[in-house]
DNA sequence: TTGCAATACGGACCGACGGTCCGTATCTTC
DNA sequence: GAAGATACGGACCGTCGGTCCGTATTGCAA
């Protein structure tokens, strides 16, 4: 598989496209991003961003992934209480109050992410990824069937929408977001 | 506030948009369900729906509304183990019992709600009285602001996307989604 | 350096969607 | 049965995600 090298312009305009998209997205709610916008905004043809992306939840993901990638690293390689050698009921708590500080500090790409145009979050690689992370940590202390499901409940409650309602309505500060949520994790732990 | 009394016609077609658009979400999947579609398939103009439901969100409210209205009523005011009677330990598991078997029972629409256009599924009128329900049952035994949270992460394990990806992926057979949902339930009451 | 594939570019174009508008038909009231 | 109020239908609109193709750029080889 030589992996037939991409030509120089492609790569510099899928890179200002990123920027451009990144940019839109603090600056608009998830709303006024149309593909559209994200190309004008770019300086570049629509049909530019689409041969980049496929579509807009590829867009989207790749977005999400070059934001991320920081955490996923520490998650994957990293130190505790983030990294993998760390003992479970370290480990899982850690994880969710770092997915939670990410949604709180990119909401509008993550609601739109989630939304993702009609294929549900559960679809997407990213989602697969985070689950079985807590899966494999929880199948330390419980059945694998178990472990499966408590991931998938507990990334349930760090959802953007959920966490941008909370946040967002003003009614939770986020420390006391981040210590419910902890406490809430605990409790759940087998 | 007279209430000023609808014409026969308009309750009539009311009642026959909403029974089409409800075979419609049975037959075709939610995104097969335009509002277009919706109208064609009533024999109704396209302005009647929306003369009648407002927007595409309305439409999916008053088909949900509809749906779950038995539900609400057992809840609100039934008997054990749904209605307000009941202690919170053996009502709080109940509800959520009622609400993966609900979501379970009518897939489409459910996954067609939660999107509901752009607005987020904590918006609706219907997640607030659930989520109150909830709540005022789970501060009999804890404090207020727990219980909100609670209920909050509760609900978010039965979003009907989720539910759908566990049940519908083949994954996990209906009966023991609910015994995990039950044992989950029971884990994280205080 | 130049010639020539191969590749990427831009933006006109498309079909579908949610939502609006208004001339016409139907209902209700007196 | 006449007149005023209300609802009807569907043509119409703006926008969106996505495609297509003639044109411009790039990279390799001679």
């Amino acid at each position: 598989m030589p992996e037939p090298r991409q030509r120089a312009d492609a790569v510099r305009n899928r890179e200002t496209v990123l920027d451009a998209a990144e940019e839109l997205f603090t600056r608009a709610g998830p709303a006024g991003v149309s593909m559209n916008a994200v190309a004008t905004a770019a300086g570049v043809g629509k049909g530019t961003v689409f041969r980049a992306f496929t579509d807009r939840t590829g867009l989207l993901q790749a977005l999400a992934e070059r934001r991320s990638a920081p955490l996923r690293r520490a998650v994957a390689e990293g130190a505790a209480p983030l990294g993998p050698g760390t003992p479970p009921r370290e480990r899982v708590p850690a994880v969710l109050d770092a997915l939670l500080t990410a949604k709180l500090d990119n909401q509008a790409l993550y609601l739109a992410l989630e939304e993702a145009g009609a294929a549900s979050p559960y679809q997407s690689p990213s989602y697969a990824w985070w689950h079985g992370v807590l899966r494999d940590s929880l199948a330390e202390l419980t059945d694998a069937d178990r472990a499966g499901f408590l991931a998938h409940v507990l990334l349930a409650a760090v959802r953007a929408d959920l966490v941008a309602h909370l946040a967002g309505a003003g009614r939770v500060p986020v420390a006391a977001l981040r210590r419910r949520l902890a406490e809430y994790t605990e409790s759940v732990l087998p």
